[in-house]
DNA sequence: ATGAAAGCGCTAACAT
DNA sequence: ATGTTAGCGCTTTCAT
């Protein structure tokens, strides 16, 4: 592989003169930048990254934080982040966390190596000490899942409004009892989603009932497939779930078929995402639709004016609720 | 951001000596390399990964091509990929080429600018011509899809024998009339699905029938969607299915049930990946099983040899036939 | 318009 | 056991 020097002997011009033609500059002579892109042709040259990032002490990597890459509604996210960051010269490094403190240090110390230039963080997760601490010195937003009065700007939906919505559309249609299926409440948008549901209810005088709240560990099918097995065992069963994961309504839908009721008309459910796979089921998911691809390109647009050193104010996307199968009785 | 010098000066030693110490070479004196360890701490010191790469280049970072990151079966793979590179030191580039050359071209510049070590690709679109030319002089794996009598070291499964073994087992359920739900086959595992395809119906003196045979433009569950709607529209409708993915499988499966068709008594179906949603569908689906997770750890297994200059040979793994409801009459 | 040269942060060969 | 120094490939300032 040939380097720069070589092509300017080739060239028979200095280096300098060939790295301006390579970065466009203005000032070299027509005939000059002909001869050195000759070279350049002939020598197959491709100018080292590693040489220019090191001067330039830039990568134009961003990392991309999430706890696991098998949830679609990281994907959609993901797809906006890296057009983004494509069209703005940048590529991205996907982080897998596994939500796993030793490879998160990976990723953030590939920041204070100046291997990357900036993370968004999507993994609720995430170590915030030392997320905070990072953000400190290095440019870090956070997508999705945030900080309520951190100082990381964030992009995100209103989570307690859409379980709001959620669940007073699962009110209207005549339930009463109506079970959550949330996450572990030490993530911050499983209790906004929670405060969302209670609103709804206490604002239609429903009783809320811990026995109709089930906690899952992760956000897997089979958790939602083991809530709505616990649920279903309840002496007042729901005739209705909101689930804070498309994941998990429809493991919860899989067990309420097997179980021989009927969606809608046994019980009605509500997922959270409009993942692509939730207009796949039968019968097809209401659903909370988040812009996940948007949120992806807004954040990346947030963290690459970071990394230009503009100041970026926090962001609150809109939701949408998307009536489908489940809950048309 | 403090660096090797500036270490140095405060431990009161040379740049050599604080490079032996992060690097944990044995000769230095247990006093001496005190003295760095606490300087490095006091200044918050990490060493530059720039600096380090363009001296020894290397960038440790592996490149991994999909067309996709929204189809389940890549991101099992590339969570082998990914164990197996971080378990080796590496970390890995997630590069989404919506089958699009000038995305491709990006990653490929990497490669040739040092910025990344070697690449998987799993992009069954991909320039099989520019892959060849990288190939000649940096270190390249296919993975899933590949080339028969190319020059460069694969991992995939046997898919003639694997779509084989599907169809008999159709065939063995008493249908007479399978449809196969094909990809593009500018693919070479279409092509190669489909001789098995055949190779089973003519073993047991079944005719080949052109309309039994559709082709999708992608492999999303609306393309299975599509498929079904087509054949279902046929003067001697199938009684079996055989789809190349699940995500195929999944969206015909969705059509005939709405169709009001019922599975597996009306259509069995079998797909192809058992990816996890294959479990959630009513009824579940009957799959050939590849043996994702391992097909990733074998790739970058092959890929870091490659890289330390070994010599490697092309691997086929076995699949296996997941038996469930949609075939369970 | 072009060239010479310094230097980004690090490692390793060589010297002591 | 430790230090000195060249150099990885590039960009950019300063001369000319």
């Amino acid at each position: 592989m040939a380097n720069i020097q070589q092509v300017a002997q080739k060239a028979g011009v200095s280096v300098a003169t060939v790295s301006r033609v390579i970065n466009h500059a203005e000032s070299v002579a027509p005939k000059t930048r002909l001869k050195v892109e000759n070279a350049i042709k002939v020598l197959n040259y491709e100018p080292s990254m590693l040489g220019r990032n090191l001067r330039n002490s830039e990568s134009r990597l961003l990392i991309v934080l999430i706890p696991s890459i098998s949830n679609p509604f990281y994907t959609e996210v993901i797809n906006g982040i890296q057009n983004t960051a494509i069209a703005n010269n940048y590529n991205i490094l996907l982080g897998e966390t596994d939500s796993n403190p030793q490879r998160e240090n990976i990723y953030f110390n590939m920041i204070k190596n100046k291997l990357a230039d900036g993370v968004i963080s999507m993994d609720p997760a995430v170590n915030m000490k030392k997320l905070n601490d990072l953000a400190e010195k290095h440019p870090v937003i956070l997508c999705s899942e945030y900080v309520e009065g951190g100082s990381i700007p964030y992009v995100t939906i209103d989570n307690e409004l859409a379980a709001y919505h959620a669940v007073k559309h699962l009110i209207k249609l005549g339930n009463k009892k109506i079970a959550l299926i949330n996450s572990d409440e030490k993530f911050l948008y499983a209790r906004q989603r929670r405060r969302g549901y209670e609103r709804a209810l206490r604002e239609f005088d429903l009783p809320i009932r811990e026995e109709m709240i089930y906690h899952t560990k992760q956000l897997d099918f089979q958790d939602g497939v083991q809530a709505m097995r616990m649920l279903l065992q309840l002496n007042q069963k729901p005739s209705a779930v909101f689930a804070v994961s498309d994941t998990l309504a429809i493991g919860a839908l899989k067990e309420i078929n097997a179980s021989g009721l009927h969606v809608p008309d046994d019980m009605a459910i509500v997922g959270f995402d409009k993942i692509s796979f939730s207009n796949m089921t039968n019968p097809t998911l209401t659903t909370v639709s988040q812009p996940m691809y948007k949120m992806g390109c807004t954040a990346a647009n947030m963290l690459i004016n970071r990394i230009s050193g503009n100041n970026v104010e926090s962001i609150l996307l809109d939701h949408e609720l998307v009536i489908r199968e489940s809950t048309m009785g």
